[in-house]
RNA sequence: CGGGGUGUGGCCCAGUCCGGUUAAGGCACCUGCUUUGGGAGCAGGGGAUCGUGAGUUCGAAUCUCGCCACCCCGACCA
């Protein structure tokens, strides 16, 4: 492990890959774009996932899984879908490898040309509807609750370790609902629980909007998102819920029998979060010395660090922390006791600060002679002295304050980073900037383009908690009902 | 797919312009001793088809041509 990272003034982008390979979250693998996820972060996306999947189950979710292959076919059923994914597709043509004969390795077996391509899935929209018609004869049938956890494969030109992988993690739900009204509210309950992971457990706000027409889901006419913004002022889309109408059950041809007989084409939803949330997560809250995680989704709560001089003493701290450790597990802290006598402590206090453990405890000689322990936080980086017996429950409670701390952190930051401006020339301002920037748009998506072509800035959304209030747009000066949200993204 | 750049032990890289014995240094790794309250010190040790293929030459990491891979900037995107 070196010393040491970019600092984010010098050079965020590299901060943030230096962050990611020596916390030991991920690195990239031998195939271009993808990237081998470590078992530390790892164990951070098992935590989201398992908090995620406990809120999908209380609003009434069932897992399933679908297959990973695609029939090429399945994807010319709905237009809009096919325009939004044919660029990105991996296309599995063949199904045997043989010798070379030139004795050069394995080459493609060219007698083994599958009949009909497969493509290993960009989403499963379509495998899915394919199957639901089976699924599904009567409004007795409905509603279908449905999410899978899956790795999903998108070819990307440009990726970045968690952003953006050419194969990535994620969870889709696809719900199928008897009535429109029924899936809208399907699709606003889910964006409000990627909300509320996004700020109970991540602490990191984010602005919950409707996305613009151009910058919709491939077949969706409603897409809502939750918006984050990184440290760098750059926003970044953590979340999408999207409500899919008709468009894939007549796609699809999934009908089905109302109570009063008649027949009608079933209405959807669909919404997932993937492995970018590790992106975000990291990007929120980390500072020059390494990650700063949230206690909720922090794999280790509490490191806990011995100062000794020879065996004995050793042996001695050992006792007394091996009890405080035990303390810990009771109370459902995570805790880990790192003996190694291979690193002296200056090197394990080092690790845990690039590793973003919430709270390290130091307990050495004096500190035995004392009963007290020295308790460090990672989101402030201060210190404090406390007795020993007392620990456990002030540690308790400090996991919450830390907690709550960051994400009050990150508020202030975003708030103070949401610019209103009510001319072209603010605009570009802010924009260079950095941040939200809040400003009237006539509507169009001529207009929203011209934006993104003179400033690479990006609607990001139409936030649902909007003030209306009378504008004028800042490109055309048309008339404007409501502020949105525009920012340079990743 | 356009424009630019880089390939040298696990990692960062010197050497390439101007060809010449054994390819230098740092980190990491291994062994031993001393250490342990903020990334330890000293001594010793192991590890390289110089991206790849051909060519020029008495001689190539170095020169020429082809190929490959990766990175950065654009266009595309959760």
């Amino acid at each position: 492990m070196g010393k040491g990272i970019t600092s984010r003034e010098e050079n965020y982008s590299q901060w943030y890959n230096e962050l990611v390979v020596k916390a030991d979250l991920a690195e990239n693998s031998a195939v271009r774009g993808s990237m081998v996820i470590k078992p530390y972060g790892y164990a951070i996306w098992e935590k989201m996932q398992a908090q995620l999947d406990k809120m999908f189950k209380e609003t009434g979710h069932e897992n399933a899984y679908f297959p990973l292959f695609i029939p090429k076919s399945f994807f010319s059923k709905e237009a809009s879908h096919v325009d939004g994914f044919a660029k990105e597709c991996a296309v599995v043509t063949h199904y045997r490898l043989k010798n070379d004969p030139n004795g050069k390795g394995v080459i493609v077996d060219e007698d083994a040309k599958l009949e009909e391509e497969l493509i290993v899935r960009p989403t499963s929209e379509t495998i899915i509807w394919s199957t639901y018609k089976n699924w599904i004869q009567s409004y007795r049938d409905l509603p279908i609750l449905v999410n899978q956890w899956a790795n999903v494969v998108r070819w990307e030109m440009r990726t970045r370790l968690f952003l953006r992988t050419a194969e990535f993690l994620w969870q889709e739900g696809h719900t199928a609902h008897a009535t429109s009204d029924e899936a809208l509210a399907e699709t606003k309950q889910m964006i409000n629980i990627y909300s509320e992971f996004a700020e109970k457990h991540m602490a990191m706000p984010v602005v919950i909007g409707r996305k613009s027409e151009n910058e919709r889901f491939a077949g969706a006419l409603e897409t809502f998102t939750i918006e984050a913004l990184m440290q760098d002022g750059k926003a970044l889309q953590s979340g999408t819920s999207h409500f899919l109408g008709q468009n894939f059950a007549k796609a699809f041809d999934v009908k089905f029998a109302t109570k009063e007989g008649k027949e009608e084409y079933v209405w959807a939803s669909s919404w997932g979060v993937s492995t970018r949330l590790m992106g975000a997560l990291i990007m929120a809250h980390s500072d020059d010395k390494g990650l700063v995680l949230p206690p909720k989704l922090a794999p280790i709560q509490v490191a806990i660090v011995p100062i000794y001089k020879g065996e004995q003493q050793l042996e001695e701290i050992s006792k007394k922390i091996n009890v405080l450790v035990k303390d810990f597990r009771a109370k459902g802290i995570s805790v880990k006791y790192d003996n190694r006598d291979t690193h002296k402590p200056g090197f394990k206090f080092a690790e845990y600060e690039l590793k973003g453990v919430p709270v390290r405890i130091a307990i050495g000689p004096r500190d035995m002679a004392n009963g007290t322990c020295e308790v460090a936080r990672r989101d402030t980086l201060t210190k404090e002295t406390v007795m020993q017996y007392d620990v456990v429950e002030y540690i308790e409670k400090l996991l919450e304050e830390i907690q709550e701390n960051i994400y009050n952190k990150a508020l202030n930051f975003r708030n103070n980073n949401i610019q209103e401006v009510n001319t072209f020339d603010e605009f570009k301002e802010a924009i260079e900037k950095g941040g939200f920037v809040s400003a009237h748009w006539d509507g169009t998506k001529e207009t929203e383009i011209k934006i993104k072509d003179l400033t690479k800035a990006t609607l990001r959304c139409i936030p649902l908690e909007n003030k209306k209030e009378e504008g004028e747009c800042i490109l055309t000066g048309k008339p404007s009902k409501e502020r949105v949200l525009f920012a340079k993204a990743y």
